[in-house]
DNA sequence: CCAATTATGTACCGGTTGGTATATAATACT
DNA sequence: AGTATTATATACCAACCGGTACATAATTGG
């Protein structure tokens, strides 16, 4: 058994509200005093249990990873027609940053764009930079891999072209979608986007 | 003649120093020591020339929509053939994003996506948004009703749609330049995107 | 020369920032 | 029961935030 008194709160769900405030604010935009008053403890309390500001800044984005682009990477890999699978991908998406409930946008993106990276903790710039290169560029060369190897799509075709375009549309998606753009929209773009890709026939 | 001591610096110079600090770090991330420092000048000063914070940001904002932004247009403007001119439309914001003496990235695309809309003052928020539905969406719509009605478009072609996706395309590239990204990639991302229109043949 | 006017530098304001010292409360081990 | 261990709440810290009071310097108009 556990030495000590007991934690009187949940850790999970304190770690699922921290999200929400980075999500909506950014890291520096989230203060201490949000961040607490959110997750409903102390700052002792914060700093016992996740060391500062900034390791639950990590931990929050990690669970924002986990949460979200694995729920979009399994919506892809249900499909096993490329153009489909990205439709689905890119819906997925959509929906997410469109989410009545949700901060709005991409907390990646959001972090990413918000200030100079120098001021940012070095392993904050760091952690975001990892989420752009594999979390999304490197799950979508992944597919064009296989795809190119399956011959479904032109030989000679470039998978990191295809793989920076798609993740270009991804982080302009989460910027529209920041700005207030409605669902409808993204997915009416979405269905432009696809045109770089061959059908089931391989036509475009 | 005006009365009283006259100023000691440049009001155009400080500006643009002022524009550089918000660019880098957004509304909120630029502070009043770093802008005073780079614009050489005393917060007195700031405020006596400029008003406050939010208004210096105002006219540092104008100021890059009418430095940055009438230049992509024009690189537009310049030529007839629409898919040649959205090339090069694309590509000179591509060279705004990643020239090496600028800040980095898009200026009202970092304020945008910077933090909780309702965190930063009315007037800013307001602004920005302009800019994407004005100074961006708009532009891109008025070229599109343009060729639609010159039937360089498909009859039928949305034009609101083919605008939501450039500027799709557009916020997308200035997120990619802010983490990094090369120019190169940003100009093959273009050559990709350039796919939904058609050429000067009519084909694709 | 003098008054009115405007800009400047210094020093400061209350409020907020991330982070902590301290004292106490609650548990487990002995 | 007593001690070691851990969590809690309160109250506080220096540093920084946007903004300003005040005294002084530099100019124009009379």
């Amino acid at each position: 058994m556990e030495r000590g008194r007991p934690r009187i709160f949940n850790e999970e769900q304190a770690l699922e509200a921290a999200l929400g405030v980075f999500w909506l604010n950014g890291y520096q935009g989230a203060s201490l005093e949000e961040l607490t008053h959110a997750m409903g403890i102390s700052k002792p309390s914060l700093y016992g249990a996740f060391g500062n500001k900034e390791q639950l800044y990590l931990k929050a984005l990690e669970r924002y990873r986990d949460q979200q682009l694995t729920k979009h990477a399994a919506a892809m890999a249900a499909e096993p027609e490329l153009k489909q699978a990205m439709r689905m991908f890119l819906r997925s998406v959509a929906n997410m940053l469109t989410a009545p409930e949700s901060p709005g946008g991409c907390m990646a993106v959001n972090s990413a764009v918000a200030c100079d990276v120098a001021a940012l903790p070095k392993s904050v710039g760091v952690a975001i930079s990892r989420i752009f290169e594999e979390a999304v560029f490197g799950l979508l060369k992944q597919r064009f891999d296989k795809e190119l190897q399956q011959r479904n799509l032109p030989k000679g075709t470039s998978v990191e072209q295809l793989a920076d375009y798609f993740t270009v549309i991804m982080s302009g998606m989460a910027v529209m979608a920041k700005v207030g753009i409605t669902r409808k929209r993204l997915f009416n773009t979405i269905e432009h986007s696809l045109c770089v890709l061959p059908d089931s026939r391989g036509g475009y």
